[in-house]
This record gives C-alpha cells, sequence and structure tokens, in this order.
DNA sequence: AATGAATGAGGATTCATTCAT
DNA sequence: GATGAATGAATCCTCATTCAT
C-alpha cells in the first residue's frame, strides 16, 4: 500500500512498534489500521465487493473489532472521506474569500492538483464507485464539494462551450489520476501535465469571456 | 427513462401488444423487456445493489423467467453491452482504415459523440461503476475498446500535455453525458458544446505537433 | 454409449439413419435416446446430479420433450429398471420352482453373473446411489428381488457366518463390477473371477451345514 | 442415533450442560451437535437430500451458524470424515511398517472391523452415496484409503480369483455393516460373523500362493 | 412429436450487524 | 479493546414440472 493511502499522512501502517507521542505503549493505532486496509480494499475492489470480513481477516482481528470502532461499514468510509478531504474544504473556504479572477482560478487548480494527489486512493475510489456512493452519505457531501468547486471556477453566465471547459478541467484532473496509470511517463511529470492542461482549459473559458486576460 | 436508452431503438417497454390487464399474455418481447429494465436499474441504482429480484418484480415475472433468458446476471449486462455497443465498434473498424489526420480524428468525434448519446445510459452505467465492472468480462471489452480510441486520436510520441488533452477529449465526452445533467440547458446544445470542447482539445493537441494544421 | 449401457440390447444410439425396421423414416427412437444418455449420466454422475437439462442438452432436445415421453424424472429411472431387470426377474422365477439344492445355487449364481453383467451400468448405479435410490419406487422393487435372491442362496437357519457367506457371494458379484475397474485384466477373465469366488464362497456355506457336498 | 454416530466418543447430543429449556445457551458444543446431526441426516437421506436447512432446523439455529462453524457443507463432511477416519489412517500406519505376512493381514482384518464400527454411520454414508462422494474431496481421500488397504491385504502377482477373494473380505465388512441389519440377531455376533467370513477369504487368498500357511 | 416460456420451491452461500463476555 | 457465537435478510442460481401452441 503506497503511503498516499495512509489516512494520516506521515507515519502510517509501518511504525508498529514504539510510542505514540506520549511514550505509553502504543495502541490505538487500530482504527488508523482499518481505515488504511479499508481504502485500499475499496478503491481496488470496490465499496460492495468489499465486505468486513476480508478487513478484518487482512487485520488479522474479528469482525466485531470493526465495530468497537466504527459504527457501521458505511461510518469508515465517513471517516476516511472526513479526514482526506480536509484539505479541499480548506481550499475552497480560501478560494472563497477572494475576487474570482483568473490567477485565483489557476491558484484553485495548482492547490487542488495538490489536494487531490494527497488523497489519490479515495479520489479514485469516488470516481469509480459513483453509483453506489450516490447512496451513501458521503455521495451528498462530495457532490456538494464538487458544486462549490464548479462555482468557483465556471461562470454560470458564460457560453456553454466555455462552462464545458471548466468541468472539463475538474475531471481531468479526477480522471488524470487513474486514467494515466496507463500511460508511460513519471508520476510527477504526469501531473504537471494534466495541471497544465487543466490550466489551459480555463484560461481559455475566461478568455471568451474577456474578465482579465493572462498573459 | 427516455427512449435512447431502450435496446432495440423504436418501440421500448411500452407499447406490448396482446392481453395485458386481463392474463399475461406478453409474447415474445420479455427478453427485450427485461433488457429495458435491467438498464434503467443498473444505471440507476448501480450492478450489486439491483438484484434479479428487483427486475423481476418490475416485470411481473419470476426471477427464474429471467434465467430462461440470461445465463447470468453478468450475461444481461453482456448482452447490453453487445447490443448497445455495436455502433462503437463499427466507428473503430471505420476510422482504422484511415490516415490519422486531424479532419479524420474531428469526424471521429462527432461521429462518438452520436453513439454515445445512442446508448448515454449504458456509458453512464460503465462509468459510474468501473470498480465493478472491471471485474466482470465487459470491463475488459470496455477497456480494450477505450484503448483502441485512444490509439486513434492520440499520439502516443506527441509530449505528455498534448496526449493529457487527447485523453480529456474522450473523457469530456463521457463526463459530459452526466455531470452536465446538473446544469440547466438544451440536451442537443450541450452535446454540441461538449463536441466542440472535445474537438478544440483534440486540435491544440495536433497543432503543437504541427502535422497538418487546421484553419 | 457403449453397448452394455443400451437399453435394447443389439443396436443403439448409432444406427441413426435407416429405417426402423417397417421402411418408414425412423422416428420414436427418441424414448431409447433418452433412457440410453440418462442411463449413462445417472451412472456417470449419480441419479440428483443429473438435470433434466442436461439430459435434454445432451440429446439436443427440449426439457419438455423429455416430459412427452415420461411422466416423471423419477419415470426415466424406473422404466431403465424395468427393461433391463427383466432377466432377473426370470431367473427368480426360474430359481423358485427348484429344489434349493446347491447345484441349483450354483446355477443361480451363474446366470446372475450373466444378467449383471447385462446391465451393468445400472447395477453399478444401484450400488452408488444407494442412498437417493432408496426413497424412490425403484428402491423398494430392487431390495424385494435382493431379498429373494438371498432367500434363493441363504438358508436362514444355517449358521451365522455361512449366512454371511451368501450376502456376501452376491455383494462380491455386485461390487466386482466397479471395484475390479481398478485391477488391470481382461473383463471377461475377471467376471470369470468373481463368479469363482462366489460360488466358491455358497459352497462353502453350503458345505458346512451338510446338506449335497459338492465335488 | 446409537452413540457410535457421535463425533468425539464419550459424551454426544444429550449431555447440553446449561440453560437448554428455557433460553438457549448451549455453549461451546454447537459444532460437534453440527456434526452429530449431519452425519446422521447425510447417512439416514443422503448428501445431497439434506440441505443444511434442515440440519439447521433439528439444531433449532440458523442456517448461518453453520457457516460460522463451516465454511461450505462439503466443508462439515469433510471434517467428520478427518475426526471419523483417524482410526483407519493409523491402522494403515501400522500395517505400513510389518511384513506382510498371513497373520498380519489377519490382525489388519481385526482391527479393521474394530475402526469400522467404530465409525459406522460415516462408513455407511461413504458406501451408499459414492456417485456424490466421488466428486468431493473425500471422494479422493477415501479412496486413496480403500487403495492402500488393499495394497497390505492382496498380493498383485496372485491369480486373480485370490485377488478378488481380498477384494471381497474388505467389501464384504464394509457390506456387512448394513446389509446385516436386515438379519435378525446380535450385533455383536454378526460382526464376528463378517470378520470370520474376512479372514477365512484372506486366508484362502494366502493358501493358494503359499506363502505362510495358516494352522 | 416436440417447443417456448414460464413457475414455485428450494438450494448453498454471504453479508452487515449485535451482544454477552 | 476485542472476541465468539449467532442472526435475519438477502444474494444468485438451479431444478423438476407445466401448458398452450
Amino acid at each position: 500500500m503506497g503511503d498516499t493511502g495512509g489516512v494520516s499522512g506521515a507515519e502510517s501502517e509501518g511504525s508498529v512498534r514504539g510510542t505514540d507521542g506520549t511514550g505509553h505503549r502504543r495502541r490505538g493505532n487500530t482504527r488508523k489500521r482499518i481505515q488504511d486496509v479499508a481504502l485500499e480494499l475499496f478503491a481496488e475492489q470496490g465499496y460492495e465487493k468489499t465486505s468486513l470480513r476480508e478487513i478484518a481477516e487482512r487485520l488479522d482481528v474479528t469482525k466485531a473489532a470493526l465495530y468497537y470502532h466504527f459504527k457501521t461499514k458505511e461510518d469508515i468510509l465517513v471517516s476516511l472521506f472526513e479526514d482526506l478531504t480536509r484539505p479541499i474544504d480548506e481550499l475552497i473556504e480560501w478560494a472563497g474569500n477572494r475576487p474570482r479572477t483568473l490567477d485565483t482560478k489557476r491558484e484553485v487548480l495548482r492547490r487542488y492538483s495538490d489536494a487531490l494527489s494527497g488523497a489519490a486512493p479515495l479520489f479514485r475510489f469516488m470516481q469509480e464507485n459513483q453509483a453506489t456512493v450516490r447512496e451513501l452519505s458521503v455521495g451528498e457531501t462530495f457532490k456538494s464539494r464538487m458544486i462549490r468547486m464548479m462555482d468557483i471556477i465556471k461562470d454560470p453566465d458564460a457560453p456553454l462551450p466555455d462552462q464545458v471547459r471548466c468541468i472539463s478541467a475538474l475531471f481531468t484532473m479526477h480522471a488524470g489520476m487513474f486514467v494515466l496509470r496507463e500511460v508511460e511517463g513519471d508520476p510527477e511529470e504526469k501531473r504537471k501535465a494534466v495541471l497544465e492542461v487543466a490550466i489551459d482549459l480555463v484560461t481559455q473559458a475566461h478568455g471568451s469571456t474577456g474578465e482579465d486576460r493572462p498573459s
């Protein structure tokens, strides 16, 4: 499992022995281990195909143990979502307090790209399990986030093709994450290429409306 | 569900000749009715969440009747896929026999747009159930179709951003189908806007390589 | 399949084209073909594991066609049983009208051996599906036949070991049919060896009671 | 069912400590209770005809409870087989380390008789469900056990009739178990009669080869 | 002499969840 | 902080059988 899949950034899975900062017998990492394994399996096989039995078996605990840490299966997903999408919430908040200039939008895309690659497996999961996720609570949450993102970069009064360009910019970034796994090349370079195209799209969209032109 | 969801174009669901109110002689079309209902439910709720019981109930037949017409649940999906993706197969074949000029690519996108909107629910389904579909036989088939499409419009030696533009063009068309349901506007106009953006993307990708320039 | 499996001795399965003796377009062999295939599958896989679908598929007819010829699945088995065990009925009748001398018993065993190898697959089936067959009508019939056979060769007042010898003689002949498939050697020779042992057993049983001694 | 059917010798079925009449706390022994009931039903009705529903109902638990204790239906049978055929494995091992004299063979038969009657219902089951068992994993296991037993008492270079005698000895013991239920008499006496006949058969087989003669 | 379409009953199996310990 | 044992509801699927044509 890659580190990007880790739920709490820095230390994940690996460091099992040792202290958790307080100097005590480190326990309490089970919750995170559950999240890690769940995310990995959800992303790999989908939400429905991943059973709690499977998660428990991988962790070598019983299903009942999962229920000590999470109220339901859905709750595991919710917790992942909350932990991992905070950067995006912050981005949305940050953008809310700024004028909707082209430069802002470009900066938004740059930051979004970072946020996305910091939680790639989760976003891949959301993308590949839309039908399932739609009837889960995170579905609503995710959708409203996306709508907020669109509000930020898309002008509802612009000509339709320009609106499409903005939507496309966002989706290109999402799709980029897993479609480009099929393409050769250094991941970081690919990310930059995707970002470049997304920025281009938004720039073009802006250009035709003629608000503030890029160089 | 619009008529585009119907499996064999013209008459769908509605026209049930024979005694329908009295007994239940609705001869011969049961197979198609199953496909129609299945597609509708698969697209709406996802593949896993749609049970054969539900399909059967909607049609007012028993589950066993479904098994008379299809060998397995997956088989229903396969049959839908085969029936509905024929136009895309033909498109791929057509494009295979042509030089890969910009004009060809644009024509491919135009035809692809038609093909897509002729089987919108199925494509929406494939998009929203990728995790599930990946381990189904249609998953492989679909993936190989997509790769063929990419071979047609994408130059593997072009700079990365241009390759991304091409991929983005394709995904914009896919995503356009269901994301734009959130946007106001006439469906046909939206389709045209999406197509315009996709063609633009491919054109730009082509331009920077400098093969054959558009006007 | 094999000729011993054929329901009516001489011509089975193979001769499809041609006339059925009257000079007409041979029809009416379907019933027999069903019996042949059913016996083959019953013997190979067991009664429960053999579905009517499978039988029908092998014959390239529909399940419904089977119901034209036989009232139920069980009925197919019953018909096989009736057709194939006639020789044994006749043997029992023949033996019923004779004194129970050692010579009679030996002759019974000889004839029994013939009868058995004339319907080997059916007997193999009966042996290997006793649990199933027990609750079928043929179960009762078969059991009563066996009891009659025992009455013929076994003396209820003989010492227990001698009674066992007689039972063993019969079972040796049954088991001989399929256990010896594991042993190398010419089938006809094996049959003779089995018969020899069976006769020996009955002879010994008789000897100790001292009725009429063999040479 | 007799105690010989019990899976773990001593206390079976009956002794259910805990509140049995009131609630349903009959802790810990559920696994064994499942085995007991399954064996009883398998032997009585056959493997296929015995549904997990039936087993569960008899135990007054849900089907799902069975799946807590056993992975599949087949697994229940496998567990019975493993638990109950250990004595025979030991016998085979014991015999493997000894010269193949007549005395050894006789001792083998004696011990085999004991082993058989210690797991009579299972052996009856194996005998009566051969067709079914053949495609189950225990089928292979059982067959290889039988072949090992034959290796021990049968000389592959002896004349065919003598080989048949040895096979017959083994089958007589198997068949003896359930065919003799039809014959009057004390079970223990019947067992001894069967053993005597089996030993006789092996002795005769040995005698004609002339290795080491009995008294 | 046979088919096409369907049914009702039941099969094994899996799942998320609960709760006393 | 976790387990062992169990449940209830649902899943896909298979089967023997029927009947109008």
